[in-house]
DNA sequence: TTAGGGTTAG
């Protein structure tokens, strides 16, 4: 019946069936252009004043509802500007749709701020929801504290959308503390949402027991979690590396029923792949019924960091030929694949292919492009790219150069790239130490000595590195002669074990380069209680029956762990996976699989 | 009309 409604006879009918019919009208449209054409037939109708109005922010509203993208924002906005006397209603909606991923702006928040100038309409518990959202999508730390004390002073802060828009701002900003505070506050309100926000607060800032606690804590509260929760719990378990725990969450997903969507299986790939089992991560990637830009990304950067150069760049191809667009993301993929196993050609190919294709590179890429030109000796290429880039290069970048110039005698490279590091950080302990241990390598030791000084002046400490070890589900984190575990006691027999068993094999110590003007116990130590090493001992010391030990990083690997790491491994007949913030070193009987190890 | 999720160089 609506559906035949023609102008003449709309001026006819008594309100309530006009804007029943919008009411229609607008539940029927499922796109943005089905939306605009709705709005068109409107027009025509000539409808009155005030159900114009109405349908102008019904049209708002399922718009704002649609997906949140650049172009729903701007037509929400033609929509809200047409409206004489915008209720709160049309405000909430506004905000709403304004809150997209491409409006770094913080628009929604800027409208906000403008209704309450305006005195009226008075903001409800759904302005704020609203607004919170634009700006945990942002993220906006700033503007979302402002919001937070506004919905104090009016009372809304009790709402649950309200209390949840905030945890979910904080841990969107990885202030977990904040967060936390929130969800505490909580105690009765708390739902799967909530629950879910702070596990995916807790797994953002790589707070993996935490996240896994909490966990186990929804369930005892008799929350059951579905397909979201568990992508925040697997992608925690990808962050730590931990693999065993990351199986037992995928077998539960299993026994739950919970449905394996896109995101999910996406997290399971990543999980898998950083775990170092890619091939079960492929089995993911295939069983899935729909892929989309993120899902082939994660599976071609999985391939890239295990070396598969050549199945990284096939998965490429097939994306390609099915249509999906690559973003800067897949990019990294590929070019990383390129970089690591020295496929020069190729690489340049794919960067050309990339500004073809209209993706604008991110410093990451311009990143990867220097790595590959590095890794491939093309020190003077790396250099005129790096020095003609249209962004300006990163720490990273600078780092990448100085380390590829160690040992060519480009003191021109060398200078620049360690001024434009101390200048981008200078108090970044990892410069001071490269560039001593560049000039250690070439034994310069004046200029050493001049590092640690230089250090000293402009206070610049290490901060210890941190490397951890799961063990019956639980992350057991070790730094840098760390003495105060419980147990370490029994970690430090196994230490000096190892230690007498490294020496005996006739390693020497690439540390001791470094250290060569200290004394022998601080030698002794630096072999011995790097805390990767010491995550080691503590696997060998607790886990007897697994033959496979998996540490995790969070620096760089240095060569020597790579060197002692190799003859632990074959010495002690296990297989050690370690994993820095990057990449995989497998070592079996003491050889390496990894391939591109400088 | 309300809230939670996946890929990012060394």
């Amino acid at each position: 019946m609506h559906h035949q409604l023609k102008p003449p006879e709309a001026a006819t009918l008594p309100r309530h069936l006009l804007e029943a019919h919008v009411v229609w009208l607008v539940r029927q449209c499922r796109s943005l252009r089905a939306l605009r054409g709705a709005h068109a037939r409107l027009l025509r109708l000539r409808l009155p004043r005030l159900t114009h109005a109405f349908a102008l922010s019904k049209l708002l509203a399922s718009c704002a509802a649609s997906a949140p993208t650049a172009a729903a924002a701007s037509y929400a906005r033609s929509l809200f500007d047409q409206i004489p006397e915008p209720t709160a209603f049309c405000y909430n909606s506004l905000i709403r749709a304004l809150a997209t991923p491409s409006n770094p702006t913080a628009d929604a928040f800027l409208l906000y701020r403008r209704m309450l100038r305006a005195g009226s309409p008075s903001p409800n518990s759904f302005t704020v929801a609203f607004a919170l959202k634009a700006c945990a999508t942002v993220p906006a730390l700033g503007e979302g504290r402002q919001l937070h004390s506004q919905a104090f002073r009016q009372g809304l802060e009790p709402s649950p959308y309200v209390q949840t828009g905030l945890l979910n701002l904080y841990a969107r900003c990885e202030e977990v503390a904040l967060a936390k505070s929130v969800f505490d506050g909580m105690a009765e309100d708390r739902n799967l949402v909530a629950w879910s926000s702070m596990i995916g607060g807790y797994s953002r800032v790589g707070m993996v027991n935490e996240a896994l606690d909490l966990f186990r804590d929804m369930q005892a509260a008799g929350v059951n979690p579905d397909e979201v929760t568990m992508v925040s719990v697997i992608s925690a378990c990808a962050k730590a590396g931990a693999l065993d725990l990351g199986r037992s969450v995928h077998a539960f997903i299993d026994r739950k029923g919970i449905t394996v969507d896109l995101e999910l299986s996406t997290a399971l790939i990543d999980m898998y792949a950083k775990c170092g089992l890619i091939e079960r991560a492929r089995l993911v990637f295939d069983a899935m019924v729909e892929r989309d830009t993120k899902a082939w990304s994660a599976m071609i950067v999985g391939l890239a960091m295990h070396g598969l150069a050549e199945d990284a760049l096939a998965i490429f191809s097939r994306m390609l030929q099915l249509k999906i667009r690559p973003n800067n993301v897949t990019f990294i993929g590929v070019l990383s694949a390129c970089a690591h196993n020295g496929l020069v050609d190729d690489g340049q190919r794919y960067w050309s292919t990339m500004q073809e294709m209209g993706i604008k590179a991110s410093m990451e890429n311009y990143g990867c492009m220097v790595d590959l030109l590095c890794r491939s000796g093309l020190l003077d290429e790396a250099y005129s790219f790096v020095t003609s880039m249209p962004i300006l290069p990163n720490s990273v970048i600078w780092r990448n150069l100085l380390v590829a110039s160690k040992s060519s005698n480009r003191t021109d490279i060398v200078g620049l790239a360690s001024k434009k590091l101390f200048e981008l950080e200078p108090q970044n302990p990892e410069n001071y130490v490269l560039l001593s241990n560049l000039y250690a390598l070439n034994s310069q030791w004046d200029r050493v000595r001049y590092m640690r000084k230089k250090m000293k002046d402009n206070n610049v400490t290490v901060v210890a590195g941190c490397s951890s070890i799961e063990i019956n589900s639980y992350l057991h984190k070790f730094v840098v002669s760390d003495g105060s575990h419980p147990e370490i006691k029994e970690i430090r027999v196994v230490l000096r074990e190892i230690a007498d068993r490294v020496l005996r094999s006739g390693h020497k110590p690439w540390t001791a380069a470094v250290l060569h003007d200290v004394g022998e116990e601080e030698k002794e130590i630096a072999l011995c209680e790097h805390s990767e090493r010491l995550a080691i001992a503590y696997g060998l010391l607790k886990t007897k029956a697994p033959h496979v030990i998996r540490v995790v990083k969070n620096l760089r690997f240095c060569p020597d762990c790579h060197e002692v790491s190799k003859i632990i491994s074959k010495s002690y007949g296990r297989e050690i996976i370690v994993r820095d913030r990057v990449r995989f070193h497998r070592f079996i009987g003491g050889s390496c699989s990894c391939k591109d190890f400088w």
